[in-house]
DNA sequence: TCGAGTATTATTGTATACAGAAATACGATG
DNA sequence: CATCGTATTTCTGTATACAATAATACTCGA
């Protein structure tokens, strides 16, 4: 039988519909497009150079990914992110992550548990040197080794949502320098939990690693600037 | 500023798309459509009476869903569940379930709790007499009511998705009577502790009431029918 | 001046037409 | 008879045309 697992993440590229859709996502996750805002079907067709029909079938993923949401007969608008979102987001991974840990300490693999060690590595340098596009992207990557090495497509797949969600939070904006060597500190913990066999300890790593990248932010000052429940994040320093 | 909360649900229900889209997913839940099975655009935009425009939209929704897979240029196919996929989800759902039940005791309301009682006390009725039907309705609606009681959208959204999606399991074949009881209590003994405001208690059994659901799975033969970990899986017996 | 009702416009929803890719059928050639 | 290449067919991908709906502007009357 043939094997249908593509990558999720390859989304047709390169047929004008998947081109659309990342195009918009990343202007969304950017913060080009605004909460709340109202994405034309005509206006985007234009800007990209494409008819109607790939945008509308855009949309209608970029609903399902909770980007946007489309009223019928209105229009699509850009969803928003209030802090509590971003709560419950730091709340449910928590429990995720750690559970991926705890898989993955049976399930990792000997190439990926060395690129782990290598990306920890490396951060440590570019921690060093206060090289912090590098420190984000190296910590982006080690969850993705994380939860590639789970061995749970269910659980990847969310986990990966939930990652690319908050990215929309941490924006450009990096962490200071203090929380990213703390949490690639962590991160080897996790790793040597994982590399020793331990299970139950890898779990709890990872869990309070969330729990500690959301106090984190918290500290930095997304609560003390928008302090009210309901109103909307532009962008913050947490670091996960 | 406005709400722009809609019931999750809603997908428009009264657009061609919407009405493609609840129909192509209620027929690969139900089994309609087998794994692997291609779904030609023509052909169901014939069957339904629709063009292919709204037929495209939604295999683009059902595609994000899980449901589907699409090959760019070839085709729509369903995809298929395997039996660790199912496991995994059981997993994910003990943890998320248990969070769900936790937040919900601080913040269900009156009227939800109402509903939850009235709903053990109905489902109590039916399971004396039998009516497996009525039973499995009732499940999944208390378990809606603990989502929404919950107050947090991106959980909400996330366990509705997994609860969809081992439903396809789940199908017509329902669980026997035994494990309907059972499954009941357990819903009682969740809304008393949420009732009793024991948040912990609630996270526990919420938590254990998924691996029960999972084991009673397993025990009335998922695995003995489908035992290898690649093999498709067509129906089950697991009451959640 | 205000407001109800209506015309107008803008925007989404759907159907269809056309282009391009993949699978299949077919036929020439060795 | 096998096989390679090519026509044919069947699909998806995209653009556009048309329909329906919602928002807006306007007119007329009180």
């Amino acid at each position: 039988m043939a094997n249908y697992d593509i990558k999720h993440e390859v989304n047709d590229k390169y047929s004008l519909r998947g081109r659309v859709f990342q195009k918009l996502r990343e202007d969304i996750l950017s913060g080009k497009y605004k909460e709340h805002e109202e994405l034309k079907e005509v206006a985007i067709g234009e800007e990209l150079g494409v008819s109607r029909t790939p945008v509308r079938e855009a949309f209608r993923q970029l609903e399902l990914e909770g980007l946007i949401q489309i009223v019928p007969n209105k229009g699509a608008y850009v969803t928003g992110i209030t802090v509590k979102d971003v709560k419950d987001i730091y709340m449910i991974r928590s429990l995720l992550e750690g559970l991926c840990a705890r898989l993955a300490t049976e399930k990792i693999t000997k190439e990926q548990l060395e690129e782990m060690e290598e990306n920890i590595y490396l951060a440590e340098f570019h921690a060093s040197k206060g090289h912090m596009d590098q420190m984000a992207e190296l910590d982006n990557r080690f969850h993705d080794i994380l939860y590639e090495a789970c061995d749970s497509k269910m659980l990847e797949h969310t986990l990966r949502d939930y990652h690319q969600y908050v990215m929309r939070v941490r924006q450009k904006t990096l962490s200071n320098n203090t929380r990213g060597r703390a949490s690639n500190d962590e991160h080897r913990q996790i790793m040597e939990a994982i590399k020793a066999g331990d299970a139950d300890k890898a779990e709890q790593l990872a869990n309070r690693h969330m729990l500690n990248a959301y106090d984190n932010m918290v500290r930095n000052g997304l609560y003390e600037i928008y302090g009210e429940e309901e109103r909307q994040v532009d962008s913050d320093d947490g670091k996960n």
